[in-house]
DNA sequence: ATGATACGATACAGATCTGTATCGCCCGGC
DNA sequence: GCCGGGCGATACAGATCTGTATCGTATCAT
């Protein structure tokens, strides 16, 4: 019995659990703290700062996130597949009870300082998945790969920013379509 | 020299700004006083809670939201025109650097909680925007006027999501075309 | 002219937040 | 067996936020 989870690695889990939920500034360091059981002082150990404690949450999130696109579009044949792949698992997260938004729009919208920490980390996750998209449109001989990328660009948060308003029952039910037409309109199939 | 600016109508129009700009929980009812400069008692006189001002300033949002509408469409000859007219007005407006994304996502993002005052407006106000798109769209012929709608929504909110996490430079300048490409799909011509 | 009302300024109360300081405990390596 | 470091708990400092109380003044209608 000898581990247990480390104090470490349940403030993260806390953390992730309710700013994804509440927001960044609706959740306090206290709260992260009595919520893993765990004091205040380890919390300040290991994250300097709330700011810290953010910005790692952040920089996990895209790891995930780029682990799940990995995983969602390695079996798909053609670019145009991984796009579509894409399209069609982020439709079923969205509607899902778990989905809560998206944590880099939601911390581009809480501090809309782009000199923020937070702030930075989204702006390069959004860019990377941009140029992800741009990257699949070209290789799938769009006519346009930059437009087709930035309209499949505009779809996605979209359909985040749906399940955040929303709830599970919420507009993103007809994303995947809507990307399909997008992505028909420019690539010969 | 008798009507000056009343307080009341300053607050509103400071609190309009800053709430736009930075968000609702990181402005403070002394900043906006202060900025107003009116007394802070003068505020509480006119607005009973901050929560009645950020209420105030989302209906008021709702209703320039309309009756921009209403300017943008109100000389297309078909329903599919007030739509491509919405979305190219649209699209002007969110590479702009007076465009801060919109009030209602952004309330919705600070105060998930669906009960919050703010939130209800917001919900109500996205959801006549949704039933507003759905009228257009069946009154086109389009074959699937909700599904139609529900695309053009989620377009139109990554579109203001774009604008608050990229400022002027963002990826919804291929809006108005992504909105074409849809309605083209599902109206004959 | 006078009295009621709106206003600006300021101080204050109470809550909450980030970050620090302190104490006692327990567990593991030497 | 002992000692040091990680840990939980708690108290605290300083800042900030919402909302209230108070007071002097200016304005406006009667």
């Amino acid at each position: 019995m000898k581990t247990e989870v480390a104090p470490k690695e349940k403030l993260f889990q806390t953390a992730t659990r309710l700013f994804y939920q509440h927001g960044y500034r609706a959740v306090g360091v206290d709260t992260i703290a009595a919520e893993s059981g765990v004091g205040k002082m380890t919390l300040y150990r290991h994250y300097p700062s709330k700011d810290d404690l953010i910005v790692a949450y952040l920089q996990n999130s895209d790891e995930v996130f780029w682990d799940n696109f990995e995983q969602i579009t390695k079996d798909a044949l053609s670019p145009r597949d991984k796009l579509l792949a894409f399209f069609e698992a982020l439709q079923e997260y969205v509607i899902t009870p778990a989905c809560y938004g998206c944590p880099f729009l939601n911390v581009a919208t809480e501090y809309p300082e782009t000199d923020y920490p937070g702030h930075q980390v989204a702006l390069r996750h959004k860019q990377s998945a941009r140029e992800k998209f741009r990257e699949l449109a070209e290789e799938a001989g769009a006519r346009d790969p930059e437009a087709l990328a930035d309209q499949l660009f505009l779809l996605m948060d979209g359909a985040y920013m749906a399940s955040r308003m929303f709830g599970a029952e919420n507009p993103a039910a007809h994303l995947a379509e809507a990307a399909k037409t997008l992505i028909d309109a420019q690539i010969p199939v």
